[in-house]
DNA sequence: CGGGTTCTTGACTATCTTCAACGAAAGTGG
DNA sequence: CCACTTTCGTTGAAGATAGTCAAGAACCCG
């Protein structure tokens, strides 16, 4: 998932229908910390999140890292190029996963239902790819964590009297790198949204989100 | 093209076989200025570049530009989300277009072979936009700079008697809003490359690099 | 309870942006 | 074809945002 500026999560999180055809699909689990596969692994299995959260990390030679995404329930993860995976995957919490064979992505023949959905999944990475360009090329650290915040509780806050819950798996040092950001720079502007009371920081890993349409503006260039 | 560390472009840009059944095909024409499609617009078609290049950009509410991509010859342009264009492009030159049509990707009825070549163009579309993550997210002025040159020079530079000489049809704003920068930095930092004799600017849109190796570091991260 | 990791905060710094001015290049109309 | 205007690129000075370095607090896990 890229966090950039809230968009219609009912349209981009279908539940891909199953192909018929292929043989039992078995889910995949993986345990929180344990790695589904590495940048330049060959390309055999495409995945759905069915639970939990994964990253998608990227290194640059001298130990800088991107975190290209996050994967989110409905999200599908791992397309291929050059029949390699271009990045790290690991879990961030114990996670389930609806493996898809590659070819099923690369060939109608096994299933013309599965292959479109995989083909539209794959189309929605780019557009949503494209949003975070501009998150990253264009937007200030306060736009840039309020816009993370905000898609997140839209996409997966719990309700709570009123008010959002949102549990974050990741730490801020995956936040910053998925933000162009550093750790403290992260810090910083979390405790500024919570000084100006449009959150608040229930445990490190649970925000509430107090004001979702100051936060929605922050997160498109209002100022306060 | 998004332009970050050097990739084999031999293998990037193959030129997609043309379908054998599909109706005639016009080459698109495009005048330098003009628009091939905007953000929003609904996809007929998809786009290989086969002479020219063309732009494409997003727009924020206040003003702020991302590029999001030079398309150059081999380039694949127009992938649909939603079934709409997901930014504007138009010709920095004059430019010439194969036109395919939207269902020769999402379907493989009417040519398999298009249809495997414009997936293909898709998945590599994905990983070069994650190495574009790094370079937007990661990397400083000096670096994003000395990428997009060493790139560049790399993909379409003109062998000129032991160097290499690269023309810029875009202009210097255009630099600046793809690598996530300002005009100003864009100019001070070719400036900078100047003086320590890694490139010379011959005009403003014409740059021969005169120590490619150095260029090549810099991107990189080494100092100096 | 203790040790290690993660998070927060502070002080300082560097990089990049902003604002402004000027020169060069390109487009326009007489 | 030339004067005029406009746009684009470069440079300088000043300022702001985010980064770096460092220390202490909070949290987690055995």
């Amino acid at each position: 998932m890229y966090v950039t500026i809230p968009t219609d999560y009912a349209d981009a999180t279908p539940i891909v229908p199953l192909g018929r055809r292929g043989p039992a699909r078995v889910e995949t689990r993986l345990k929180a910390g344990s790695y589904l596969y590495y940048q330049g692994d060959r390309v055999e299995w495409l995945y759905q999140v069915t639970s939990g959260v994964v990253r998608l990390t990227r290194l640059l030679a001298d130990g800088r890292r991107q975190v290209i995404a996050f994967g989110y329930p409905g999200d599908v993860i791992g397309f291929p190029a050059g029949g390699e995976h271009q990045s790290d995957c690991d879990a961030l919490t114990d996670a389930r996963l609806q493996p898809y064979r590659r070819s099923c992505l690369e060939s109608a023949d096994c299933d013309p239902v599965l292959h479109n959905a995989l083909l539209q999944a794959a189309l929605r990475e780019i557009s949503a790819m494209q949003d975070h360009f501009m998150m990253l090329g264009r937007k200030t650290a306060v736009e840039k964590v309020a816009s993370f915040l905000s898609v997140l509780s839209d996409r997966v806050g719990e309700d709570l009297g009123g008010f959002k819950q949102l549990k974050l798996p990741m730490c801020r040092s995956d936040i910053a790198d998925f933000l162009g950001l550093t750790t403290e720079t992260v810090s910083r502007t979390f405790t500024q949204l919570r000084k100006s009371k449009i959150i608040a920081i229930d445990s490190i890993h649970t925000i509430i989100i107090l004001r979702p349409t100051a936060l929605l503006g922050l997160s498109s260039g209002e100022h306060d």
